[in-house]
DNA sequence: CTGTGTGCAAACACTTTGCAGGTGT
DNA sequence: ACACCTGCAAAGTGTTTGCACACAG
C-alpha cells in the first residue's frame, strides 16, 4: 500500500481510490492482466472509460507494459525498470493456455543476431504451454 | 496462383473466389497481416463476416497462424511448417514501429531455460524497431 | 443434389471521446 | 482555487451470430 502511495507520488499522478486499487493489483499479482481480468476484480467500481484512462497514464508514465498475449488480446504488468524514456522489461513472458496466466518468468530475453538495416528497440518473448498449476 | 489452389485443396477447403483472394495475399506478402490491413487491400469485395470466418478456417487448417503485434492486436501470417496438428511457425518477427509492417525474419526462435513445472508448447518472438525502409 | 460458404442484418463486445461535476493538492 | 480526474452517455470500432440464398463438388 505505502509501495502504491511511493509510486503515484514518484511519477507525479495524483492520489486518488481507482488509481489506488489499479496500482495495488498490479503491484500484488505477478501475472499480467488483461482489461476484462481488471474489471472482473474490481467489479463496477470504477467506470469503464476510467479503467481504460487509468492504464493509459500508467503506460504513458512507464509504470506498466505492454504484455503479449494470443489470446486475450493485450495484457499489462508493472514495470520494473522502464522510466518514461525506455519502456521495455525484457523478461519472458509466459502464457498458460489451459489457465490463461501471463506469467512473468525470471529469465531474460536472449539476444538474437538480427539482419542488417534493421534497427532494434524492444524485444518480446512470449512462451505458451502448460503452467505448473495446471499440469 | 496454382499454389493457392493446391493449398486449398490440400485441406479440402473449397475453392470460393473470397478464400482465392486471401490466400493469394498471405502467399503473396512476406508480412504479417492484421484482419483491417486484408479488408483495406480487399476493398468492400468480400463481407466482413467472410473475411472473419475465412480468417478462422485458415487458422484451424494450419494455413496461417497467429503473429503478436504490439500495436494493431492481432496480425496472421502464411505457415510454413504448420498442419492440424503442430501449429507453429517458430520464427521471429519483426515489426517496425514507424511503418508498422511485420516481418518475417528467418532467423529461429533460440531455446531459452523454462523453470522447473512448465511445459512448453510453442514460443513466440517479436522484435521492434525500425525497419530497413523506414530509417 | 447436398452441404458448405457467403452476404446481409443484427447483436454483441471493446474502446474512445465530450462534457459536466467532483476531488486532490 | 485550479487543474486534473471521474462518471455518464454516446459514438466509434471490431467481432460474432442467425438466417436465407448461392455455389462448389
Amino acid at each position: 500500500m505505502k509501495e502504491v502511495n511511493t509510486l503515484l507520488e514518484k511519477h507525479e499522478l495524483r492520489n486518488t481510490s481507482c488509481r489506488r486499487s489499479m496500482l495495488e493489483l498490479f503491484v500484488q499479482k505477478e501475472e499480467a492482466l488483461s482489461v476484462s481480468e481488471l474489471n472482473s476484480i474490481l467489479g463496477k467500481e470504477y467506470d469503464r472509460a476510467t479503467v481504460y484512462r487509468t492504464i493509459q497514464s500508467f503506460l504513458d508514465n512507464g509504470i506498466i507494459h505492454k504484455v503479449l498475449d494470443t489470446k486475450e488480446g493485450q495484457k499489462y504488468a508493472m514495470c520494473h525498470e522502464c522510466d518514461h524514456e525506455t519502456h521495455s522489461d525484457e523478461h519472458i513472458h509466459f502464457l498458460c493456455l489451459k489457465c490463461g496466466k501471463s506469467i512473468c518468468l525470471e529469465e531474460e530475453i536472449p539476444n538474437v543476431p538480427i539482419p542488417k538495416g534493421y534497427r532494434l528497440q524492444t524485444s518480446n518473448m512470449l512462451l505458451e504451454g502448460i503452467c505448473p498449476d495446471c499440469q
